[in-house]
DNA sequence: GGGGATGCAGAAAGCGGTTTCGAAGCGCTT
DNA sequence: AAGCGCTTCGAAACCGCTTTCTGCATCCCC
């Protein structure tokens, strides 16, 4: 292994000033850094990360924290995931994973421990057990999401209540007079999930705004749910001719068991999703959907997380505009 | 942030003993073992991460290697990451995530700073770049997958040859005479990747020993490529009736894909996958299929690695023998 | 040309653990 | 009572890096 000492003596300098012509803390002179630059790379030194942890008090890491519940959509969380390892390998940080149960343990251990320098805190609730533990302060964070009080943290958001409204409104646009939504698994609500609320909110914000006939369902996964939601909203709205859908694995089904019932996409009913684009663009009738931006998020969180490190200041709450892509699954109303 | 000075006064003892005590590398009395125990409870000490990493060269994590090439199934590697960090846990040791594109340069890294003790690697190629650097042994590995030249390498991964066999075997006693292999997207077999490949030997082997008809067909994703597969298939292979697939995201669109063309699952068509065992139950026709049982071979995974940190010795390869569960998508040949 | 600011770099003191080395206590034998 | 082996624990060295503290040139200005 070679280490600072190494480079020190081949460079013709002591260790300090290796270290310092490094980090950049101090100013080295030109000619000084240039010869400790190319010590470095002859021997291809790469700095220890227990020593810089014992002594420098920063171990490079992010911890990731993502508790994997039941009723999330893997490839969502996991784009997010490997887009946040992606930025933080361009900060010059690693990432550990922490998929605890409820999550309080890895953070507070993670804390303790000093194994990583900040933590980024993915499947927020709106009263989230870990909120506690992350105001306390002893380890700086990002989450993605935002919780009922978010004062004093930091917080990435696609703006799902705007995202919500979005949608109606481009329903409404079309004409459509009755809308239903479907929602994500039951199980979510009732962990009080942060963004699935909003987007109720929004959605039925901008429904009573429009003065339209409105419906919100939360649906779990799987072909007979969706055949089951569908013939139900079939049987309640018959009038129905709106659906916005907020269910990644849900879509194709949903089409599906809407044809089933004689009704096209888009012929009898329009439908818009809330979904990553890959999603909406490759179902079975390309939707029309607000796009949620899980690789910028995670991008956005990285770069809010390691301004913190680094002491700068940070918006309390970033909340990204949300984007209506319109594909082929909305027409006016009335066009067969 | 309570260190271990704190807990040696308060058991009063030294630090030395409290080391001792809690890592149990020499003997120490019960009497002062409890008194430490005690105290390390009392105050909720924790090991600094940086402090071990540097003093003891041991940082209890654990890194995983995992490519996110084009063309995986990313639940299934999804399930991989998380029965990985759950197994780590179960071992006191945390994960650190490498998803670096071709990943050479994150095992390098990880190695070069001890950031953690070991990596676990997953997607191997028959020839696999990564492999000189595992060999070189600066630090330990397990594979998950098996590579051309195993050999001085730790490997565990499911018998996919055997997998292949199986499959055929099934249909073969169950009457069929004409059989086809859909399988990964091209792009995967173009990398060789071991298990693709090895499944392909499985096949075609147990076909010829049964004197079968067979075709093997690499398949991209989408409800498209299932068409295009399909009717292929049926135009080549008018006579055929077995179809193994070998493709998680393709196994609904197939069976679609053949509804369409008239030929029913099972009545005309039977089928297997060599998939997670949740994939082949919840698709459209429950599908008889071998498990690959995700789950199990990243838990295998961590504790071999484990044994090999702790210097025990451990076995060069682990193949798990395929277990197949019949289910509604496989009859004889024959039966409406 | 003397004295204070300024710039650069080395020596040494940590950081929070682990591990080596050695000392003390104790029960036996001789 | 001295000598020996054994167990049990503390002092101190050490891990590899960061950071403080200090020293030494240089530079500038009156």
């Amino acid at each position: 292994m070679v280490k600072i000492t190494d480079v020190a003596r081949r460079a013709g300098v002591s260790p300090s000033t290796v270290s310092y012509a490094l980090s950049g803390k101090r100013p080295i002179s030109d000619a000084t850094r240039l010869r400790v630059q190319a010590a470095v790379r002859e021997l291809g030194y790469r700095a220890d990360g227990g020593g810089r942890g014992a002594a420098g008090h920063r171990s490079k890491v992010l911890a990731l924290a993502v508790p994997m519940r039941s009723g999330v959509h893997v490839p969502v969380v996991t784009q997010f995931a490997v887009s946040v390892v992606t930025a933080a390998r361009a900060h010059d940080h690693d990432v550990l994973m922490l998929t605890q149960g409820e999550g309080e343990e890895g953070i507070g251990r993670v804390a303790d421990t000093r194994l990583a320098d900040g933590v980024i805190v993915m499947d927020v609730q709106l009263q989230d057990s870990r909120l506690p533990l992350l105001r306390a302060g002893s380890l700086p964070s990002v989450l993605i999401g935002v919780p009922a009080e978010p004062d004093g943290l930091t917080c990435v958001d696609l703006d799902f209540r705007a995202a919500g409204e979005l949608c109606v409104d481009h329903l409404a646009r079309l004409g459509h007079r009755v809308v239903a939504l479907v929602g994500s698994p039951p199980e979510v609500y009732v962990r009080r999930t942060a963004f699935a609320r909003r987007l109720v909110e929004g959605f039925t914000a901008a429904a009573d705004r429009h003065r339209l006939t409105s419906a919100v369902h939360p649906c779990g996964a799987g072909r007979d749910a969706a055949r089951a939601i569908a013939e139900r909203l079939v049987r309640e709205l018959p009038a129905l001719t709106g659906v916005v859908v907020h269910n990644e694995p849900l879509i194709d089904p949903l089409i599906d068991a809407f044809e089933r019932l004689g009704l096209s996409v888009p012929g009898d009913l329009s439908l818009t999703a809330v979904c990553p684009s890959p999603v909406a663009a490759s179902a079975r009738v390309p939707v029309t959907s607000v796009a949620v931006p899980s690789a910028e998020l995670g991008t956005r969180a990285v770069h809010l997380l390691v301004r913190k490190l680094s002491g700068l200041p940070v918006p309390g709450t970033t909340l990204l505009p949300p984007r209506l892509t319109e594909r082929a699954s909305t027409v006016p109303r009335g066009t067969a």
